[in-house]
Parts: structure tokens; sequence; C-alpha cells
DNA sequence: TATGAATGAGAGTTCATTCAT
DNA sequence: GATGAATGAACTCTCATTCAT
């Protein structure tokens, strides 16, 4: 028995999530061990007891937050019936969800990391793959069912929605005038009616903000206008 | 008039074009003035004189960047015949393209930056634009030229490739194992065929790379596996 | 015969007359070569062409300034009749003299410097005595003439009013609320009276002010309150 | 508590008093983070660990000076008998007195600093006006033991003779060579006698110098000599 | 004569990390 | 187990000055 109590199944978490707070806040560029320190209500030397350095406790925050992020995922995910509407589902909380929910800022700085770190990109291809993984059972699933067209592979399947869902939520976590969370949950589930021969619809009613803004060339480039 | 002659025209874009590289290898997190100034051949102070700040000078080398993918894709778009070819051509360069296409390293350090730095964020929308009217052009004259469905609204169709690219983009370049240059080709054909009504083919032998990993969960999640 | 006029006794004085004022609005501490080209329309290089360091420049700003302050006061003193309206006249132009005659900024940054720096200190007692100096020269007109009484040292009267104002001045120019212009002028003028035996009256009505705010001590000092 | 001793109140004070001895020695304008961490016996960034910037350390260290001169002073005056005696000991100590009494040396570093930083001269007439509000107790204690004249105000009296001794000190501290400390003492003296209606006699033998240098004007001023 | 270009030296400040307790 | 003290290393940026023209 040791004198003192392991407190280390407790203080850890708790640096953890404060350290995905500030990441998601300030930034992985504007993140300081003293930031997190301070809002884990500790002291840098601390934070440095219980992660060796700065880099793995990064990392574990942003397995922390993917983890998060999945979860809460899945959680909205419960007592769908049926593959549409679990799809239809899946794709209006991806795209509205509330909280980092629809919001790629934490991916972002993940996809950062991954791209300089060779430790972080070793484990990255685990964190990403869950979504597709999600999204392919579900196809799977509606295959089965015979509610979707039995011809495209899952995987490609999931692969693609997945990707458009990365590529339209980061013009929305930037703010692009145009491309809103509405926007972006018509065209998920129009290309996902597309590939699936199973027409998705809204489950609920989405603002339908006009028309969407004309995409123009606002700064002609140099070698631009030519076809 | 000036005693010496000025070198601004001539200095400035060399130091740009040195961050840029810089930029390119390190990260926007790791770019330090004095890797740009040893790039450039010079000294720190040197690149202070002709920029005022280092955000002002990454400011410019992002832009710099910018302009150089979108006139290098422009210009290898040339010479083809017909909105099909020259669609399928634009998904084929951005994918499989040598050098910085067919790269998202600086589009990643670019939304990062427009994530956290209201500057770059107001000035960001304009560059991302560019391959979005690019692609609703080609769609139109598609359109109007009878090879593709007259239904979908151009910038919707540009709107979901260009992020269906990023998207799979982002993997391709994180190395993700499952997601080669040639998958996301056939995956962007794909989508490209079903929305616009018209089979679009690879211009060139594409790599079949097998059967593609299966998706497996590797981690299950705290919540996971309840459907 | 020089192929060019020689200019340098026209630039000098121009670049002489941007030192001093880029001091006094600046001070020595944050007086930066850059400034003080600012303001004379040129570069850095062209001033230190014509000056051959940043200290040479000062040197001359400073003695610039003096012959100013010294200048300016000599020119308003014209015209008094007799020495105790000299003296008067002197007394009240130091003190509530508009520009920089009755502001000790530029006196402050003089001793500073000639504290510091060897070359200053030699050349700093020529300045301080102009002042004494002219003091002198009207009380002992004023003891030949008989307006004052013959006994003080007039080398003794003239070190105890320039004293007096030079730490009054200092006061004023730092804002100290109970020391205003017009009492400074009281106090010079009650001291003077005091010595040379001679009711000297302000020339102009003063403003009263009020009585003086009452010096209290605000912050007890560790050692303090014994006596 | 602290598995570490808290040393703040120990080593605070040591790196102020080092600051106070370069600020002395060097001058605000020439003084180092790193000269104060060497006089310290430590580094730049343990002062800064400290002090959260260099000027909020050249603040406490302005105060730490006066409050160690004006403890100084105070400490000296003690165990004299009657306003008079207690008025000449508090010239003469301020004049000859040994150490920074007597050297006006970082007083015009205060006011420089005053002049040009808000903060500073916010903080500033709490400085000064100790001196007199000190003189200003002497003298209406004097007034009411009869020793001197009740008429003066009291206040105005403070006021004059620290003035005068600031005018003077600064002479004397800046070396000019007809302003000796001795000639200090008897010009304040004098002046002092003049207003309160009393001989103060120094206290002790005054070396008597020879007679003062003759003022003289040395550079004609462009506009000068006229009268 | 006059000045743009360029820079070396160094400033203050930040921060992850180490260590004694 | 936990943390205050302390720091080395590195960073951005400043600025007087030199030099080629």
């Amino acid at each position: 028995m040791s004198p003192r109590p392991k407190l280390e199944h407790l203080r850890k978490p708790q640096i953890v999530a404060a350290a995905a707070a500030v990441l998601y806040e300030r930034g992985l560029f504007e993140t300081r061990i003293g930031d997190i320190a301070e809002r884990a209500g500790t002291s840098s030397a601390t934070i440095l007891y219980y992660f060796e350095s700065k880099d793995r406790l990064l990392e574990e925050a942003v397995d922390h937050a993917d983890r998060e992020w999945y979860g809460r995922l899945s959680e909205r995910l419960e007592g769908c019936d049926g593959a549409a509407a679990k799809l239809t589902h899946l794709i209006e909380e991806t795209s509205l969800g509330e909280g980092q929910l629809g919001d790629w800022t934490l991916w972002l700085e993940i996809w950062v990391r991954a791209r300089r770190e060779p430790e972080v990109r070793t484990s990255y291809p685990r964190l990403d793959r869950r979504q597709r993984a999600l999204i392919a059972r579900i196809v799977r699933e509606g295959q089965q069912a015979g509610e979707f067209s039995a011809e495209p592979d899952p995987d490609d399947v999931a692969l693609g929605l997945s990707a458009l869902m990365d590529g339209l939520g980061v013009q929305v976590t930037l703010g692009q005038p145009d491309v809103s969370r509405e926007r972006m949950v018509r065209r998920c589930l129009a290309l996902a009616s597309l590939e699936l021969g199973c027409e998705l619809a809204p489950s609920r009613a989405l603002a339908r903000a006009g028309a969407p803004a004309a995409v123009t060339e606002h700064a002609p480039t140099p070698s631009g206008g030519r076809w």
C-alpha cells in the first residue's frame, strides 16, 4: 500500500480535458503548457510531471477530442429506425450539431499535426477511420435491408461521404459566407441519394436562405481567363 | 533619381518564394524568419527590411502559393476539348498533379491560419473560390453544349466537387494508406458522373492498387458499439 | 570650384532643428535617427552623412535647443525699463512663457545626458551659465542704479534664483498639481524681493487659483513619522 | 503547503536593489536586464520570472531608491533639538550627505521617466511631496515655538526650499565647477533665514573654497548681447 | 551629394523543461 | 505526489551604421 492514494487516474483526465479545451480555443500554434495548467488549476511543472512532454500531452488531448467527437455523434444516432434514417441523421448531426460537432476546428489542427509529426501521423488513421467505418456499416445495413442500392461498394460510399463532409465542414468552419450549414446538409444528402439510389430527405425543415450567392471570380489570376 | 536602383520589385518576390518553400517544408508552426533568410541567402534583418513583420510576410507567401497553385492548374487545363475532357483533366491534375498540385499541405496551413487570424479569414474566401468558379464555368459550358445534364445547379456541383477533392486530398496528403491518388480520382469522377448524368472516364490508365484495405474500427470508443 | 553647390550650410541646420523637435517630443530615450530623418524629410543615411554619429547630432541638437531658449528669452526682455522690471519680466517669461520657455522638458534631457556622457558634461556648463550671467548682469545693473540693495553678491543671487526656477520649473513641467505657473512666479518674485530688498510685483494679474493645496504625506514611509 | 518555500519576498528585494544600483551607475538609458541579472547573480529569465517586464521592475527600483533616500534623510535628522537645528541639519544632509544623499542622479532619471511615462507620472507626486511635507512640518513646529517668523506660509516655504535644493543639487551633481556643495548649503541657509526671519548658521565649518568663479558668458547667442 | 540596400549586434521576452524540496 | 524556482535556448524585432552607387 502506498502512503498516498494514486491520483493519476483522477488528475490525468482533468488535464487532458483542459488541454483539449485550450487546443480548441487557441489552436495548436498558440497553446502553451502554461495555458493548460491555468485551465486545469495547476502548474506547468505538474503537467509535465504527468506527461513527459508537451507533445505527448497534445497527442492524448487530440485523441481525447476525437473520442468525444465520435462519442457524441454515436450518442445522437441512437434510436434511429432504418439505415436511411440513420444516414440522414448522421449527416445532419455532423453538419448542424452543436458544440464541436459541426465544427472542424480541431480536425484542422489534427491534420496539421499529422502532416508534420511522424508519431501523430502513425496514430492519425485510427482516428479518422472511425467515421468511415460507421458510415460503411450503415450502408451495408441498408443494402442488406434493401433500402439502398446494392451496387456501390460501402467503403467507397463511406470514403466519399466522409470526404465531402470534411471538405464542406472546413468551409463552414471558416465562415465561407455562401456555404451555410443547411447547404452543406443538402449537398451531402443529394450526393448520398444519388449513390445509394434512394431519396434521402432532410428530417427537419431547413432554412432555405434564398438562392446561394453566385460564385464569381474576384481577382483575376495572372494566367487566368484563358478558357 | 535614386543613387541606387530600387530592388524591391526584385527582392520581395525572391523572399516570398523562399518563404512559401519553407512554409511548405516546415509548416507554419515551425517556420522561423531565420529559415526563410537562409533559404533566400540573406539575413533576418533583411527580411524584416522588406516586410514589416513575420505575419505580413507569411500572408504574402500564402497568397503567392495559392496563385501558383491555381496558375499551374489553369495552365495544365489548356488545350482540352469539351467540358467533359476539361473536368476529367481538372480532377486528374488536382489529384495526381506533381509538385504542390495534388498536395494539400499548404491548404492545411492556410485553413489553420484562416481559422485563427481575422485578417487571413477576410482574405481567404477570395482564394478558395477560384477553384469553385473554375469548375462552375466548365459545368455551365458543358450544360450549354449538351454534354452535361442541364438539371443541377453549376454552383452546387462546383461546391460539391471542390469539397470532395479537399476532403480526399487531405487524406492523400496525410498518407492514409487506403486512400490512394487513383482512388481519389475514381471517387471524384464517379460522383461527378452521377450528378452530371454523363460518364466521365479516366483519361489515362490508373493503377488499380488491389482491393482497398478493409476499413475497420481499431479502438472501441467509450460509448461505441451500440449499433 | 565644386561641380555641385555645397548644401551643408542649408541641410545641417534643417536636420538639427528636426532633431531638437523630435528630442523635445519623444525624449532622448525614445529618439531614433529614423524619427529625425522622417521629420527632416530625408533618410537615416543622409543624417549620418552630415553628422558622423547619432551622439554628435544630439549634441548639436541640444546646443541648438539651448540657444533658441536663451535667444527667445533675451528677445522678450528687450524694451524693459530698469533692472526691477527686467528681473520681473525674466521671471515671468521663464515661468509662464509659451512654447518651450516655461517648459523644462529639454533641460531634463540635457541634464541626464550631461550626467552620463563626459563630452556633454564638458560642454554643459557653458549652456547653463548663460542664464545665470544674464541674471547677474541685471542685478549688478540694479545695484548700480540703486534699485536693489548693494549687499548681496550678484552671482549668488543669480545662482539662487536660477536654481529656484529650475527646481520649480521641473515641478511645473511634471504637472505637479499644487505647483501652478502662477505659484512659481510668486515664489520667485518673493525670494528675489527678499534678497534684493525691493518689492517686485507681478507685472500682470495672476490667477489666484485659491489657496494652494495643503501638502500632506500620502504614503507613510517605513522609517517615517518619528518627528 | 508548498513543496518549496516561497522565495518571492526574498528574491524580489534583492533584484530591486540590484536594479536600483545599476540604474544609478548606468542610467535609465543604458540599463539592460542583463546588467541587472549579472549584478543580482542570476539570469535575465529569472528577472522576468519575478517582474512582468523591464518597465515594471524599473518602476519598483525607482520607488525603492526614493524610499531609501527619504528614509536615510529621516534617520539622520533624529536627535536634533529645535526647528532651527532640524532645518539646518536637513539642508546640510541633503547637500553634503554621503552616498546617494546629496546626489541628484536618480532624481534626474525619475524626472525624465515621469515626464514621458504616464504611469510614472501618476505615482511621481507621491514621491516628491515627502520632502516638502517634511520641511513644512519643521517650519510649522518652528513657528509654533516662536523660533521662526509666523508670517510665511509653511507650504510656500517648503516648496521654495525644496525647489532651491533641487535646482542646486542638479548643478552639484553635474559637477558645475562654481557650484560647490558648501556654496549650496550657504545659499539654502541664506534664503531660509531671510524667509523665516531667523539666522540659520552652518552647524559645521564649511570650506570656503575661495571666491566663486566669475560667471561669464562663453558663447554669444545669435540674438545675444543686446542689453 | 545623397540615399536605398543590407546587416551585425543585441534587445526584451517567451517557454518547455529541470530540479530541489 | 506535486510544485515553486530557475534557466538555457531560441525567437522576433530594432536600430545605428556601412557601403555601393
